[in-house]
DNA sequence: ACTGTACCCTGTAGGC
DNA sequence: TGCCTACAGGGTACAG
């Protein structure tokens, strides 16, 4: 579920909202998510103030005056909800299944002030990690994580020169982590569609012979951001699971391009073509083989 | 250093 | 109505 967009719209929903707010105990209603949740996990987060909540990738970091990071990971499923007195409870912000009792409610984040972050995560393929704030670069989450496609570092050059040298399609080229922080399944189809180009092409064309970026490398590095913002100010996508933290479901869906939309006409005016479903190392991707190059 | 596959886990959609 | 299979936004650990 959460990319990019989603993580950042989890985060902009949030961030005022923790800041300032001490934590008074931490409820683990079982012992792990995707990995084993910290060791005294309530007692080392008891009495901390929250400070500005970040991104960095997929990753949300909850800075704490304790000089720990709380680093926090959605995985597929992961959702945030903020409750209690001082938020609106907005309905639908827990899965309720016919008993009416909330399920995959695994870690509840209380506030002195009374509210709960509550993280709800059916596939528990999230996770939470305690990491001390000066080791957070080094760190094996963050050591060797790829550039922020909406940050300073993010151009046609970088791409040229990160991908110029590789034999790999652009597909998994941006699909991976250690090469571009925050992509995920939809909106590397998105993006590339938004770049006219074909998923199967190789990385290696975003470079020309003196390394230097290309056109197509410069198509994707302006479709990259842009698809990204046209996305978190529509709070995200919603496929199923994804809401943001008061509640609500994102809106980006109604505007994928080609994403889960096989069979279907592409919708570039004049195109003609339609939409193809392929799959790269294992993960769907959605494309149109007429207008994607 | 790459690629492909299996796997982690639960829920849901579709075929029969 | 049921059963079975395939698939889903994430990432990692292998084998080759």
């Amino acid at each position: 579920m959460p990319e990019l967009p989603e993580v950042e719209t989890v985060r902009r929903g949030l961030v005022k909202k923790l800041t300032g707010a001490r934590i008074a105990r931490v409820e683990a209603r079982r012992p792990d998510l995707r990995f084993p949740l910290p060791e005294q996990f309530s007692e080392r987060l008891s009495g901390a103030v929250a400070g500005p909540l970040e991104r960095r990738a997929k990753y949300l970091i909850l800075p704490l005056s304790t000089g720990d990071d709380l680093v926090m990971h959605l995985g597929m499923t992961g959702r945030f909800t903020l409750v209690g007195q001082t938020s609106v409870d907005a309905p639908g912000s827990y899965i309720y299944p016919t008993g009416g009792q909330p399920v995959h409610d695994h870690v509840i984040i209380h506030f002195d002030d009374g509210r709960q972050l509550v993280y709800n995560d059916p596939r528990r393929f999230g996770f939470m990690m305690i990491v001390p704030r000066m080791a957070r670069a080094q760190h094996k989450l963050f050591a060797h994580l790829g550039v922020e496609p909406l940050g300073a570092q993010w151009n046609a050059e970088f791409l040229a020169e990160r991908g110029g040298g590789k034999k790999t399609n652009l597909k998994s080229f941006l699909m991976d982590q250690r090469n571009v922080a925050g992509l995920g399944n939809i909106y590397v189809s998105e993006a590339l569609h938004d770049a006219r180009l074909s998923p199967n092409r190789l990385s290696s064309s975003l470079a020309d012979r003196r390394g230097r970026a290309t056109v197509r490398a410069h198509r994707l590095a302006m479709a990259v951001p842009a698809v990204l913002e046209k996305a978190i100010l529509a709070g995200g996508s919603t496929l199923r699971d994804y809401r943001q933290s008061d509640g609500r479901s994102g809106a980006f869906q109604d505007n994928f391009q080609v994403y889960n939309r096989d069979g279907k006409a592409c919708l570039r005016e004049a195109c003609g073509g339609a939409v193809q479903r392929v799959v790269h190392t294992g993960r769907a991707t959605f494309y149109c083989n007429r207008c994607q190059r």
